[in-house]
DNA sequence: CTCATTACTTGCCAAATGGCAATTCATTGC
DNA sequence: GCAATGAATTGCCATTTGGCAAGTAATGAG
């Protein structure tokens, strides 16, 4: 309420970075460590703004940086044969965002990384990353959880794509992660559900029906 | 020829099980190594043969085998709601059969690995795998090479899924992987695609009258 | 070899999804 | 605030895929 305690606290913000708690709990919640180790780990974590429709990552260039997205909303897309662009994912509250295979292979992305909104997150670079991975067994267990997560989401969703409809995907991403409706075009959500924009309408419109 | 040098080579083989050429190119195609890491890594695994329809990995069972498949073919399969199957991959040449996520997190897998037809392969277990990631960093680069690879090859199949058509998705597969329709019967290439069997029934129909 | 079971194909029709174009709605830059 | 652009909805109809049931072919156990 005071104005000069606001411009302290701002200062002292900006001296500090952000607190690092929300990554600590996402080390913990991913690899049981000791409360040490989970602060070695996240040492190794630098913070990074990202403005609304900057891009984390384009199509051609290699994955240099693995994020922790601490806030903020996140679409990576690629192109079909026609040219059109196809949604791959989206990324909201603790999630990783990285582009598994440019980054762990060092090879050129076909993804690119958009910010929804404006962003803010915890990274590391892939050198500073082999360098922890060398001397942190807990880090590079840290490493493959991230991978072994992403496979396994991945999977899930390759499962829904043959076994479910449209309308049960839509219902199924509503309610997952609502907060992508309010983040993200309908176009964008559509080519993720593996619909055109216009099936997703109808599936909309039936589903107010009820 | 001889009768008598046949049942010498035989025995000889029993002794020093079947030769790991295969292995050490897969390891070599794999990570870049030298000759002698890539024999060190090779010594971590052991042989296996599966017969016709045996099980490499039961639902609800722990994965606790990491396999390359040396000759035969594998299906991986789960269950739907319905309780129909639904294959989730095939495996044939020198491919890795293993389900990631079960063996890297140690958890109950939701899927069935059974052998198509009689099978022989190089296997490591986890616990042996644990020790060589400790000891070897060129082992923990190979077995995080495998995850990605698989991960990039499943998020391909995702793309396939939301990208193509149920035809352009077979004709990718019967050409990818002819061998396949010779050795899993079409109801699971079915499940395989994304489409019911007489679905796939009709395509290749459409398709051989061209 | 024979029977029984399972896999595969086919016809008929229904349901789901797509393509295109017109219209309405929302956003953004000036 | 207004025009211009892009997003979303909707109608009409075509195409793709599915469901079911019947028939045929292939496979495997005894």
């Amino acid at each position: 309420m005071i104005i000069f305690e606001d411009v302290y606290y701002n200062q002292f913000k900006m001296m500090m970075g952000r607190d690092k708690t929300s990554l600590l709990q996402f080390i913990h919640d991913t690899v049981p460590v000791s409360q040490q180790k989970a602060v070695e780990i996240a040492d190794r974590f630098q913070e990074k703004t990202i403005a609304k429709n900057e891009f984390l990552l384009q199509e051609g260039k290699v994955c240099k940086e693995f994020h922790l997205l601490d806030a903020g909303f996140v679409w990576s897309y690629t192109h079909d044969v026609n040219g059109d662009d196809v949604t791959t994912n989206f990324y909201s509250n603790k999630q990783v965002v990285c582009e598994m295979f440019s980054f762990f292979k060092q090879q050129p992305t076909k993804e690119n990384f958009q910010a929804l909104t404006d962003c803010s997150t915890w990274f590391i670079s892939f050198a500073d990353l082999q360098i922890a991975f060398h001397s942190m067994p807990e880090f590079r267990e840290f490493g493959r959880s991230m991978l072994v997560t992403a496979y396994a989401d991945l999977k899930q969703r390759m499962l829904s794509m043959v076994q479910d409809t449209a309308e049960e995907r839509y219902n199924l991403l509503i309610h997952s992660s609502p907060d992508i409706f309010q983040n993200a075009p309908l176009k964008y959500i559509a080519s993720y559900l593996g619909v055109t924009s216009t099936s997703l309408s109808r599936i909309r419109k039936e589903i107010s029906k009820r």
